[in-house]
DNA sequence: CCGACTTTGTGCATGCGTTCACAAGCGGTA
DNA sequence: TACCGCTTGTGAACGCATGCACAAAGTCGG
């Protein structure tokens, strides 16, 4: 669908379709995987290779050839038929596609374990994140440079924010304080959130908050050690699904 | 679909349909929603609450009451109509099919700064993840303790696991020692991994795995900031698909 | 005991994402 | 130049997840 690439298309459309369009067609599933595909390229890149086939980038990435194929289409036709793709042309119009080519500007709120964590990484995973503000309220901690950055009170949170054209918003408060620390950053003009407190924030439809939830992942692990766990005990006593420790399952 | 709970079907099938099957059937995005579903129930039980609607809890974990609904279908009727669903029933509910009722012993490798910061959560997120173990190869580390545990040598990491029977594996060692590192715990046993590490790891189909992953994670946030900015510009100049600074975008 | 009202549970339709399979296109070779 | 083999790019089929809309089932008031 959409309009195909100079296929003799004779209408008065100028020659370029504009990658906005492109871009608002992305999957969301499929910018996740965009990124680790950067990731990938960018580590043959480092070690000399040129030239990368779906089949290869593929498996490196961890996924099926066919789906490989399919992202990169989404931001256009970059490969060459029979041969492959050029590693640099890849990692450079995935970059831009990203929004890579620009810096985002970084703030870290609540510098506790996590967030020390998170303020060392310096110039955050990956280059193009700068970390330019971390804020908390403990009085003991501000002023004192975390990764090289000087912790400022969470009051100041706003007007540091706008001062520093902060993009980002990394949030690793206690629970309590998130909802608020958040209502704060988008007041100060923050439209991408990155959660790593476990509450489920609630925001206006123009801020975009990803999640990183601990418990949840290990929750989800749990679930499937459980159901291994089911599945090895029905196997081993048959296969009727009345396990051995039926009982033991129900409270 | 499936069978219904007594609905004085006269099969011979036993009365308990076995909730091996319902959770082999519930899709992995379900069990995600769960876990958050979860822990707003917790929270709502903490203040005393006892009964809620799905409309309420739905709007508490950030989802729409059908998609609710459907999640705690799949686990069972629990509910009652005209009135809604008892907190403390389905807590237990939920807890029992992601397999909460037992313990899973947490093994931490990688003491940097992540590592300090998830070995210090102590009794990790949520309850029922005992963090049992914590590796690392740096000499300086070896016998120190983080959180109440002592950090062992990366090379006991078979003998440890097996001995106190970790089944979540956390990875968070730099990038080059991940894989090796993910070796090592596979075959001391461990069927589940949560990898801190931007690297796609290569295990056998026995084994999950799940990714956290900062970098990915902000570039998606980048992306959207990008898209933004193309729509405010696309918006600002009319809608014919040009932006103000086409060449800007193009390389 | 009955009728009105509320909320669950779920069949069905819709849409998105994944996978398949193959034509189109390109480099290499004779 | 013409052919051959390889790899991309994508139309089309499939499957899963989401959202809708309503019947079933319960409570409450009279």
């Amino acid at each position: 669908m959409a309009a195909q690439r100079g296929e003799g298309e004779t209408t008065t459309t100028p020659a370029e379709p504009a990658d906005r369009e492109r871009a608002r067609a992305i999957p969301e599933a499929a910018v996740a995987r965009l990124a680790v595909y950067l990731r990938v390229l960018s580590g043959m890149a480092d070690q000399g290779v040129t030239a990368v086939s779906s089949e290869e980038l593929s498996q490196a990435a961890g996924v099926n050839a066919a789906k490989l194929r399919k992202d990169l289409s989404y931001i256009g036709s970059y490969g060459t038929r029979g041969v492959g793709y050029d590693v640099e042309v890849l990692v450079s119009h995935i970059e831009r596609i990203l929004g890579l080519t620009r810096n985002h500007s970084v703030a870290v709120v609540g510098i506790g374990n996590l967030g020390h964590a998170l303020a060392n990484y310096g110039g955050f995973p990956g280059r193009g994140f700068p970390v330019t503000a971390l804020f908390d309220v403990d009085a003991d901690l501000i002023g004192i440079p975390v990764g090289g950055i000087p912790v400022n009170h969470i009051d100041e949170i706003t007007a540091i924010c706008l001062e520093r054209e902060v993009s980002i918003g990394v949030i690793a408060t206690p629970p309590p304080a998130a909802q608020s620390v958040c209502d704060r950053l988008v007041s100060a003009g923050v439209q991408c959130i990155l959660n790593f407190a476990p509450v489920v924030l609630q925001v206006p439809d123009n801020v975009e908050v990803r999640k990183v939830d601990l418990a949840v992942e290990m929750q989800i692990l749990s679930f499937h050690v459980a159901r291994r766990a089911d599945e090895a005990a029905s196997v081993s006593v048959g296969n009727n699904g009345l396990g051995v420790d039926g009982m033991v399952i129900r409270p």
